[in-house]
DNA sequence: ACATTTGTTGACTGTTTAGTCAGTCGTTGG
DNA sequence: CCAACGACTGACTAAACAGTCAACAAATGT
């Protein structure tokens, strides 16, 4: 048993459920199934607890999305893996989701060094600066088309899982929507 | 003076600043220069005082977007005005954009009735459909072309605000921005 | 076999918090 | 002029909170 990823687990649900500050440490360590002092015995603070929570969550994202779109043959091909793999891992992970969502709106990102962000982001930037020297995509600032494609996949999401829709369903829209995203930048 | 207006734009400033519960009402009180129980004369609770602050902007927005996306002559007019004072009140009003943008992301939502929300949401629907009827729009369901728009207007505002740019050139982008998303959804 | 470190416990504490309340003050209407 | 009322006050309280700590248990190294 991994105290340390029970306490995780229990704090991911318990904070999306009642929000960071509205979730005591003492009921973590309840869900978790732990005692009160283990929870401070691997996060020195709340703040820690919380701010680790989402840099291990954001690894398990980043590391999924780059597994599935890894070999594709064309530029597009590429973006659309990434694309289609954000939206299946964030279907299957709504918890997970919503807790980075919140997260990501909160005081706490202030917290999350301007460097290391970066750092996370600079794949992404690389590969849509490749697009556009072979002239596929658009010819604007790259941290604005990540923009675009990044609140878009936002909020297919959100009009997912607002709504239950079968498999079928489900995989025709995120397709057609990528088509739409691609007419736009392209 | 109104003190409850105090109260509002205090627990707005804070709120953004340290987070709903990382803001106690007693400092709450203390910014906005008025006894610790006046705030509670005003509002019940704390989360009563959360609420009201958020139905508060949101009608503040709804209006102002309204009011200047009227009156247009052609269908595309009035959706672009509609972007485009969308996009023009969250850069003067930052504050109020990411205390909107925590709330929606946070549990609080879940207080806001589902009644209220479609009610809110009604006459852009009405207008989305009227395009598809007139067959100038993609025939998608409303919601989600709802989603595409808002959550690009969303990403678009989080661009302008992380970059600093001129008047002119915020103003240029501004308007690319509605073509790429024009081409997207017609 | 023993010593040392590492994990774990839960009762405890000092502080902070939302919310109360008894009472003051200024205004309005009879 | 004064009665009634709502706005307003700030000291107060009971509960909840993050974090501590002394003690114990298990694993690891020698």
């Amino acid at each position: 048993m991994d105290k340390k990823q029970l306490l995780l687990d229990a704090a991911l649900k318990l904070f999306v459920e009642y929000g960071f500050h509205g979730t005591p440490t003492s009921l973590i360590a309840k869900e978790a199934g732990v005692a009160n002092g283990t929870l401070f015995h691997y996060f020195k603070t709340k703040d820690e607890l919380v701010v680790a929570l989402y840099v291990d969550i954001k690894s398990r994202m980043s590391g999924y999305v780059f597994e599935h779109a890894k070999g594709q043959a064309t530029f597009k091909d590429t973006i659309k893996e990434q694309y289609l793999a954000s939206l299946y891992w964030a279907l299957d992970n709504q918890l997970q989701f919503r807790f980075v969502e919140q997260f990501k709106n909160s005081p706490y990102l202030a917290q999350i060094a301007p460097l290391e962000i970066e750092a996370s982001l600079k794949p992404f930037y690389d590969m849509l600066n490749k697009g556009i020297k072979e002239k596929i995509i658009k010819p604007q600032p790259v941290d604005l088309l990540f923009t675009l494609i990044s609140s878009q996949t936002y909020g297919i999401n959100q009009y997912l899982i607002s709504n239950n829709f079968p498999k079928a369903k489900q995989h025709q829209l995120i397709s057609d929507s990528f088509e739409m995203l691609w007419a736009m930048i392209t």
